[in-house]
DNA sequence: AGACTTTTTTCGAGCCTCGAAAAAATAGTG
DNA sequence: CACTATTTTTTCGAGGCTCGAAAAAAGTCT
């Protein structure tokens, strides 16, 4: 299948490895990397005075913490802020946010701008975002490098490659070619990725106790999205972005969704369906204009107050999710479930149902719990996911190579 | 995540390379070697000396081909049938068989029986097994060297490393420790696989061009199993071999499952469901003592003769199946699907509905039409699955690691 | 028979990792 | 305060591996 190990690929996998053992630790000595790795101590040390050379590494000079160990101290190593610079960009209903992030993964700058996502003409929607990423590059200090990456996400599906914007709910275009675009404009290899994938990757960043090797991230708001991790990897699609689990199919023949079908997991648990079944409305029909949010928490106030069309609203929307879930676990066995979104504040509505759901499937019958957690707040877990993808790729792509063989400029091999 | 590459892996791999690529070329030459692992040719010569001196590789004398081109002739390499044998077995209802392989895959010799697996006790099945597999290795050519691994496949799930049959609908016994069995009974390396799983092993190496990266192999038989191929990976749960597809819920709190819950998938395409359907029984019980293969085929052809009860059984069975395909596409993206085992000679009731419910589901978006496949012999299947299962564990884990630098004894380092 | 072509092997160079030993840096100790 | 014990980091030579170039091998073509 794969190809076989060249030579020269053994320095660059090694190198790979210790910035990553960096990245993941924080302030790791050599020691500690070595023993993360499995390399040598010799090896360790060889690797990271290349790396501190190209100024990836530095020396931490703070002395962080006085061990006060007997024996010649640790050096502890971090990630050099300066080394690069990365670009982020997050497209969603009605707004438009960037930000340039240092190679420790600590923000630079941001901006962020509203836009009427539903109207806005193609040729507007790129240059609103062309014109905020050059913003954000021409403020930058001019101690701060040039951009070595930009990831873009968006709610929809991507192709494979993430390069193409094939489908969203937010923009009636398709088949945007954002990565192209945005490689023209600024010169910088770029990807457009899901929006939950996004936040799966940054949840185990933020919490690799529990989100580790397998994990979900729903994303509850007007649609229903997942981002999925398995075995410790990103899940997507063989074709696209894949994991529309929004659209998995609830109740055949069921509830009209958003998407044209009948029945799938959104047309149930999506803002506009629990508002159409809170409000009496028909399945079989789509609210005209979408559901504000102050329309939603009206619902949610009624439904809390007692039982009631409302209340009921709810209870079909976990179930539907709880089945989706179930169904999932049939496959890929239970794993622990982050809920994100405007609709995870409502979660106390959902949670008795979804629980229901699941100990009726296959995915319920393992003894423990499934664990939950709630985060409303979706954007930034969002724009740190892209974060950590874009500076992933500086890792293994950029720097895990080694520096350029030709001429000087950027940073010399001291 | 991963550890780095130590020095002495870099061989092992290499060697794992040169092994697997002629093991799916069948012949190739050196020259056809290096370009499929991307090594140099002096690297490939190297290595394949070291592989023909420990008796893994040989030079085919046959000089099948006269290719009469213009040079020094190609020299085709092949696996060494004598390197060493692999033994498989299959449980499923009914029957125990097993098979002898060599190292090029042909087979050796072979053995089956029938037992009524719903009765027997933990300790006959046990040691009808190993008596099985003893009666293989005894009666083999002493040419034939000693076998190096065993592997089994079962109808229903085993733990996610493969040494323990948790659960299976065919017999009452739960979490068998297979692997630790047969280990302690032949001092081989073994491992226990779910056969849906061995299934869509076999169908890669039948037929690469259609079975590659990814794509489905659905068991229609008692129950519904499935094997799945992402990404070249084999796919598998994360605590077990994972893939119920036949426990998806189709329907909530529909028809009764035999797995005691209600609205599975199975339980409207399974046999008995299919049967129970036929003949007008009550969705809410199961047919006391399964259900015959003389019982189906006598459905089938009612069915076949015109509409009526059975006809819409099937109809049922198919839409439940095309909706769980469907919402699996909605996660994966569509694939090839082949359908396996005595329910696919009924494949033509299904057919209609299944394509029907796929279009109505997110996966059913795709301008081409699904590739179908049909397989009605699903144990052949089975075996070659095994088969090429424990031929790659001691072509990575045996060959690749070189000879045992100590004392001699079996093959010696030429 | 000799030229030509393609495959395979040989050989030295260049890297890389490793283990052992040395060097460095600091805490305990009398 | 000097000295020892301890731990981390670097240095250095050895051993392996792959690679490219050149040579050798084994045929076909004229």
């Amino acid at each position: 299948m794969s190809a076989g190990i060249r030579h020269d690929d053994l320095r660059r996998r090694n190198r790979a490895m210790v910035i990553s053992a960096v990245r993941r630790a924080g302030q790791p000595s050599r020691t500690e990397i070595a023993s993360a790795t499995g390399l040598s101590h010799s090896t360790i040390s060889a690797i990271s005075a290349d790396l501190i050379g190209e100024g990836i590494l530095t020396e931490t000079k703070g002395a962080g913490q006085a061990a006060a160990r007997r024996g010649r101290p640790q050096v502890a190593l971090e990630l050099n802020p300066a080394a690069a610079t990365v670009i982020v960009a997050v497209l969603t209903l009605n707004e438009l946010s960037a930000a340039a992030i240092d190679y420790s993964g600590a923000l630079v700058s941001e901006d962020r701008r509203q836009l009427t996502t539903a109207t806005i003409t193609r040729d507007e929607l790129t240059s609103e975002l062309t014109a905020m990423i050059r913003r954000l590059m021409s403020g930058r200090p001019s101690a701060q490098p040039r951009p070595l990456r930009v990831v873009l996400a968006i709610q929809g599906i991507t192709d494979a490659a993430a390069r193409v914007m094939l489908w969203s709910p937010i923009t009636p275009h398709r088949d945007v070619p954002f990565a192209d675009i945005l490689e023209r404009e600024f010169s910088i290899p770029a990807t457009i990725q899901n929006d939950c994938n996004m936040m799966a990757i940054a949840l185990r960043w933020r919490d690799p106790s529990r989100y580790l090797e397998n994990f979900l991230a729903i994303l509850l708001s007007h649609g229903i999205g997942m981002g999925l991790v398995l075995k410790g990897q990103l899940f997507s699609g063989t074709q696209s972005s894949g994991c529309e689990f929004g659209h998995m199919i609830h109740q055949p023949n069921g509830a009209l969704c958003r998407c044209g079908r009948h029945g799938c997991v959104e047309a149930y648990a999506g803002d506009y369906a629990i508002w159409r079944n809170a409000v009496g409305m028909n399945e079989a029909s789509l609210p005209e204009d979408g559901v504000s949010a102050a329309d939603m928490q009206a619902v949610a106030v009624r439904a809390r107050a007692g039982d009631g069309p409302e209340r009921e609203a709810y209870r079909k929307a976990g179930t539907a999710i709880g089945y989706g879930i179930g169904s999932l676990f049939a496959l890929i066995d239970p794993a622990p479930v982050a809920f994100v979104g405007a609709g995870a504040a409502t979660f106390d509505l959902l949670e008795p149902s979804i629980r229901k759901a699941i100990a009726e499937t296959a995915g319920g019958q393992h003894p423990d719990p499934i664990p939950f957690d709630i985060i409303p707040d979706e954007l930034p877990l969002m724009r740190e996911g892209c974060a950590m993808q874009a500076l992933a790729f500086v890792d293994l792509e950029v720097f895990a190579a080694g520096p350029a063989p030709a001429e000087g400029g950027g940073k010399a091999v001291a």
